[in-house]
RNA sequence: AGAGAAGUGGCAGAGUGGUCGAAUGCGACGGAUUCGAAAUCCGUUAUGCCCGCAAGGGUAUCGGGGGUUCGAAUCCCUCCUUCUCUGCCA
């Protein structure tokens, strides 16, 4: 959520920004919540009065009781009652007025995404995306080369049949070595979170709805998550929601500063009406593992820091021997949260296609807002903070590129990093 | 899951209808003292919102929500959480 005192300060900083995100109609989507700020503001005034005045009332009540009985004056006590009898009637009309202009304010803004960073590229689709520089070596493949989805049933290392028998489409098994590969990529990515300072996690993967509300998911993505009604809980879409919501209503110290924290997890999506031609085997799934990485940190190191987070990504890229692309998304393919954002992007030998295995981000103080996460700066002051996270790394299509770039005769070489978390140095037939 | 008890400021802990955003202690911060430190002394030490250039003032918040009352941390209802005992269980 955009903090409303940006709107208020700069309107057409907030209406360029908006521009460049393709809103529609951005001026009057700003003017509407100024709109609406400025009722709120009269009748919060309005309130306090009366109040202040009931308050004062009531004070005076009391010390005419006190003195009532030896001198008398219950009269007066009585009168000064039937007054705040009226102001109680006024006072409600005007509650219910200031929650009613409240929730109409506060509906204006969430619909408002965050506002692009100054380096980000105006475009309004995946095309339009910068890409900042590439890595690693494309495979020569022969044509015989097979996708991964008919590797991983030749090596009989993951089962979408299985899968489908006992939960649905979407839920694979991992089978063998297929289950060792995604053990070991698992540590071996939470291993090099640790060593670059990164706090390991291990939050619940359901959340409340606070949690959800918080970082963003409720209430625009309600319907890509698992609900379980009965207790009024959700299946998270990443670690981020518990692991960033860890600090929710938190006044953090500035020495604490940078918080870095990274947690595996599993994740769930119900990736509603987004199934097509290039969703096959693992392209897509309704349940994968990811590591993720959040920081929280000073509004003047958050981009600094960004970088430093991309260039961990890269790094697991290249010790994965994977060749890889570093994209700037545009301005209209970035989240509604984001305000910068770098995709990681894995080359799929066999698919021929760039597939993307992490997303960082930078989301300013986007997230802090519902988040409601603060530290205190000079003079005492409360300001909100940054929040960064990103995938370090989602697992299913790093496997997928895995398996396809390294694929040979018999047999499905492992990057050198891998072999000690697997135990093994290739996937072979036998198990 | 059943029975009982409890939820107050960074922590501990008082407060059972008015002068309570809240005693006291600890911690933290600033100052005095000191060559420096300890000890001691003085002071400061929650958050949101509204009005105001500011100084300052107002308002709300004592687990959440609702109610009674002129007035609620205090009484009532409800939900949540924690603790103790019993039961069940990886």
């Amino acid at each position: 959520m955009l903090q409303l005192s940006l709107l208020r300060e700069q309107p057409d900083f907030v209406i360029a920004g908006l521009t460049r995100k393709f809103v529609a109609e951005p001026a009057a989507a700003v003017a509407a919540v100024l709109a609406f700020d400025q009722r709120r503001r009269t009748t919060q005034t309005a309130l306090d009065d009366n109040l202040a005045r009931a308050n004062q009332l009531a004070r005076e009540i009391g010390e005419l009781m006190k003195s009532a009985a030896r001198e008398g004056r219950a009269a007066e006590a009585e009168a000064l009652k039937a007054e705040t009898a009226a102001l109680k009637q006024q006072a409600q009309t005007l509650k219910t007025e200031l929650e009613t202009v409240e929730t109409a304010l506060h509906d204006a803004l969430v619909k408002l995404p965050n506002l692009p960073h100054a380096s980000v590229p105006t475009g309004r689709t995946a095309q339009e995306n910068e890409t900042v520089r590439e890595g690693g070596t494309k495979p020569n493949l022969p044509p015989t080369a097979q996708p991964h989805w008919d590797l991983i049933k030749q090596y009989d290392i993951i089962d979408f049949e299985l899968g489908n028998k006992i939960t649905g489409a979407g839920f694979p098994v991992y089978k063998g070595q297929g289950a060792r590969l995604q053990r070991a990529l698992i540590n071996f990515f939470l291993d090099q979170a640790r060593d670059a300072g990164y706090t390991e996690m291990q939050p619940p993967v359901v959340v409340n709805a606070a949690s959800a509300y918080a970082t963003g998911q409720l209430p625009d993505k309600e319907g890509q998550m698992y609900h379980d009604a009965q207790d009024n809980l959700y299946l998270i879409p990443t670690a981020e929601v518990p692991i960033t919501n860890l600090y929710r209503d938190e006044i953090i110290a500035p020495d604490r500063l940078p918080i870095r924290n990274a947690g595996y997890t599993p994740c769930f999506r119900r990736e509603a009406g987004s199934w097509g031609a290039d969703v096959r085997g693992l392209n897509r799934l309704h349940q994968f593992d990811k590591v993720e990485i959040v920081q929280i940190a000073a509004p003047q190191d958050s981009y600094r820091l960004l970088e430093e987070m991309v260039a961990h990504v890269e790094g697991l890229l290249q010790q994965l021997e994977l060749p890889y692309r570093v994209l700037r998304l545009c301005s209209g393919d970035m989240s509604f949260a984001s305000a910068l954002t770098y995709d990681l992007e894995v080359w799929s030998a066999a698919q021929g296609r760039w597939l993307e295995v992490s997303s960082v981000s930078n989301f300013e103080t986007f997230q802090a807002n519902r988040l409601k996460l603060r530290t205190k700066g000079e003079g005492g002051k409360t300001h909100l903070l940054h929040t960064l996270n990103g995938s370090a790394l989602a697992l299913p299509r790093i496997v997928a590129a895995l398996l396809e770039n390294n694929q040979e005769e018999g047999r499905i070489r492992l990057p050198e990093v891998l072999h000690s978390y697997c135990g093994f140095g290739a996937i072979s037939r036998q198990q």
